[in-house]
DNA sequence: CGTCTATTTGAATGTACTCAAAAGCGGTGG
DNA sequence: CCACCGCTTTTGAGTACATTCAAATAGACG
């Protein structure tokens, strides 16, 4: 979920923001708990994963400095998260929960549409990531993943750009090598 | 997208939705055209599907009866669509404009926390399958279509079905022979 | 019935994985 | 500051999964 406000709407709803600093490695949600915050990044990386029945993670999405993190589902209705969020850098966010989310509704309207922007572009993201899955090469979805985070590789391990590409970390690193990436 | 309203309330939402039969191998939306409708399936089966460079088509989603058929993104931000939808058996559907369902909102505001969890069990829906697409093999990806789609494989084309696990026709020929699927 | 498309079958190939071992790197404690 | 430990990445060999191409068979529809 990516998506920029003018610095003054963003001043305006940061005001209802809290701030945490996390350090890398340690998580904002572990799978399981509801999710009670929605988060932006100002700095660092976050990564949002799911763990299969044979305890291998799936990166399903990266949040670098500028993106909002959030487990939708769990978030709007309320039920415990199949995804945990993971900072991949000491970070540094913003967070809201959704009863002052809401109250920010009320206050300023306009945000109840760019909430609902905020949804449609990570429903966008998704669709095209389950078409890219299903259709392109490991090769192909390396690159796109390069295309959709430029510099992101050089701050964060490899083995988790596998788990979001969907190869193994091994695979990977050959992959690098033989087509110089 | 698969969510049901009590019959009343489905009655009071149809009476604002047109009704249309539509062939089998016809297309409600081809890509490229701006997506103006919400389907609902009463009779029949349609898919969701992308065309990649190589000409190849990727099935994102199949809707059997009571399912609610919309490209999200094209719908509600009135862009070309990236997905077409198209008739797999003679089907028939109500559908209803961007206009219109407005009106509904207002009319009765219940149906807008209708469409936000129709959305959300869409986004639901595309995390399943970003992960499933992701971790899983071909055979437990084709389990699952038939656990979510029960007896459809009898209904409609196996290079549809390929198309929707992600892989060739030829492939899901063969696996279903050798373990009797 | 005939044509067109879909499915099955088989062989050869390619893509990505597993297992194993070695090398590299990062953080911690002495 | 350095030595060590643990985790990540690299490298190699062998294997499994899925694809392509080709040809034969079966099914759908006019």
């Amino acid at each position: 979920m990516h998506i920029m406000l003018t610095p003054e709407e963003q001043v305006q709803a940061l005001m209802l923001f809290k701030t945490k600093k996390i350090e890398k490695r340690k998580y904002l949600l572990p799978s399981g708990d509801i999710s009670r915050n929605i988060y932006f990044v100002d700095k660092g990386c976050l990564r949002m994963f799911y763990t299969d029945q044979d305890a291998q993670e799936h990166t399903v999405c990266f949040y670098p400095e500028n993106w909002w993190a959030i487990d939708t589902v769990s978030f709007f209705k309320e039920k415990p998260a199949m995804y945990s969020l993971q900072a991949l850098e000491d970070s540094e966010v913003y967070h809201i929960t959704l009863p002052r989310l809401e109250a920010l509704f009320v206050k300023v309207p306009k945000f109840e549409r760019f909430f609902r922007i905020l949804t449609q572009n990570g429903f966008d993201m998704y669709e095209r990531r389950v078409t890219s899955s299903l259709s392109k090469s490991a090769t192909a979805r390396y690159l796109e993943f390069r295309k959709q985070y430029p510099g992101l590789e050089l701050r964060i391990a490899q083995k988790h750009i596998a788990s979001y590409v969907g190869i193994t970390a091994v695979f990977l690193s050959m992959m690098r090598k033989d087509k110089n990436l």
